[in-house]
Formats: C-alpha cells, sequence, structure tokens
DNA sequence: CGTTTTTGACCCGCGC
DNA sequence: GCGCGGGTCAAAAACG
C-alpha cells in the first residue's frame, strides 16, 4: 500500500458521498480466494494494492474518479469480460466493483416524529408504534456499498468474517436465489448479498454494505498485525 | 442444547 | 390507490 493510498484511506473510504453509483471494473490474480478489498482477507489486501488504491482515489478525488472510471471501462480486459464474461474463463478473475449512491433518509424525520407524537389512549399502544416506526425508520438508513464479481463455484466467499444468514429470496428473471447475510458481531450491522449473475451462473456477485466496526473473525495472516488494521478502514 | 439455516409472511418503496 | 418486487423478520427445522 503506497504512502498516498494510505493518505486516501485515512481521508474515510466508502463515507457516503453524494455521488451516482459508480462500478469499475477490475482483474485480480484467479488464485485469490475471496475479494481482495478490505474485506478482512489479507493476503488478496496485499496482491491487490493497485486495485485497492483505485476507490480510493475515486473517493478522494471526483474528477480524478471519473477519469480512473473511464480508464478501467475502457481497459480492452475490463470491456472484453463486461461484453462477454464467459470469453476468457481461466484468465485473470474479473471484479467489478460498484458504489452506492449517496442515500441519506435523515434520521431527524424519525425524532421529528417522535417528539411530536402525544401520548395517546393506549400508551402500550403508542410504544409499540413508535418501537415500530424506529425500526422501519431504521431500514431506510443506506450504508456504503460495493458489489464483488467473481468467478466462483462457491457461493459465499472467505474474507474473514463471520456470517449469519438471514434471509433467501428469488429475483425475477433469474434462476437463483439471492442470500442474505448479516455479521454475527452483536454491535456489527454489516450486510452481504450474495446472488449468480443471470447471464452467467459461474459468476458470484457479493454485495456488501455497511461497514465493520471489528476485526475480522481468524486472521490469515498473523505475522501483519497492520493489515488487519489497515482492513478496517475499509470495513 | 445452543447456533445456524430455511422459508413463508410481512413490510416498504416505487412505478404505473 | 394498487400491484409488484426486493428486503427483513421470526418461527420452525436442521445441524453440530
Amino acid at each position: 500500500m503506497s504512502s498516498t493510498s494510505q493518505a486516501m484511506l485515512n481521508q474515510g473510504l466508502f463515507e457516503e458521498q453524494e455521488m451516482p453509483t459508480q462500478m469499475g471494473f477490475f482483474t485480480f490474480p484467479s488464485n485469490l480466494s475471496c475479494p481482495p478489498l478490505g474485506l478482512g482477507c489479507h493476503q488478496s489486501l496485499k496482491a491487490f494494492n493497485i486495485a485497492a488504491a483505485a476507490p480510493l482515489a475515486a473517493e478522494a478525488d471526483a474528477s480524478s474518479a471519473a477519469n480512473l472510471t473511464e480508464t478501467l471501462l475502457s481497459s480492452s480486459t475490463a470491456q472484453k469480460h463486461r461484453e462477454d464474461p464467459a470469453s476468457d474463463f481461466g484468465g485473470p478473475q474479473l471484479l467489478s466493483l460498484q458504489r452506492s449512491s449517496a442515500n441519506f433518509w435523515a434520521w431527524g424525520e424519525v425524532n421529528e416524529c417522535l417528539a411530536s407524537k402525544k401520548i395517546g389512549v393506549d400508551d402500550h399502544l403508542a410504544v409499540s408504534a413508535m418501537k415500530m416506526k424506529r425500526i422501519k425508520a431504521r431500514r431506510k438508513v443506506r450504508e456504503p456499498r460495493f458489489c464483488f464479481k467473481t468467478m466462483s463455484d462457491v457461493d459465499v466467499l472467505d474474507d474473514g468474517y463471520k456470517w449469519r444468514k438471514y434471509g433467501q429470496k428469488v429475483v425475477k428473471n433469474t434462476q437463483h436465489p439471492r442470500s442474505y447475510y448479516r455479521c454475527t458481531q452483536d454491535s456489527c450491522r454489516v450486510k452481504k448479498r450474495v446472488e449468480r449473475l443471470a447471464e452467467d451462473p459461474r459468476m458470484v456477485i457479493t454485495t456488501y454494505e455497511g461497514r465493520h466496526v471489528h476485526s475480522p473473525s481468524h486472521d490469515l495472516d498473523d505475522s501483519q498485525p497492520s493489515n488487519s488494521q489497515l482492513s478496517n478502514f475499509f470495513w
């Protein structure tokens, strides 16, 4: 990790920004077993310095972000993969990186609602309603997101964190269900979705939402504690 | 027996 | 206002 990207890391990677969804495509070595971008997979992170720096640059500077995205999307390899994912099977895996648009749903709305709520005829019901309102409102808060597209036989890639499945849904126009996972850590609200690409079932799309507030549950490389710290800048 | 997965129901946002 | 589709909940089942 270069000092530049490290500096960019310190600027707060993947904080929500007011910018449209961006999709960048990267290739990374096929021997990587998990997504490389700060997901607690230290080996991958180390092996993927350049790609890790890319979104950082995008975050740090809007204009360079545009240039970067343009560069990435126009690269022949990425383009080839985008147009025909099956065309280069066995070569470097394709990684797509998507960052969500800013989705700020203000807590103010909730607070306002709760503050103006008069104690009703049935206090118990009122409290329940308020709780429900709070829960529902919380759902609207969008965490920073991005997704990986990897070619893999297994759906759930080992990213160093422990996940609990909380739902599965059949998505329209796809024969493969989408699975929903939550980080098992109590205080951590990171979620991820795992699905297979309709056009090419060999491709697994993993979407991460939120940022881990803890270290990975198991370290792959204990000799490099700094990497553990590093990955927490991402998640 | 505690933890995780499954799965149908429910909720919500969005487009029409 | 209504229907559709995606996301979450929670009870039951499965697992270790």
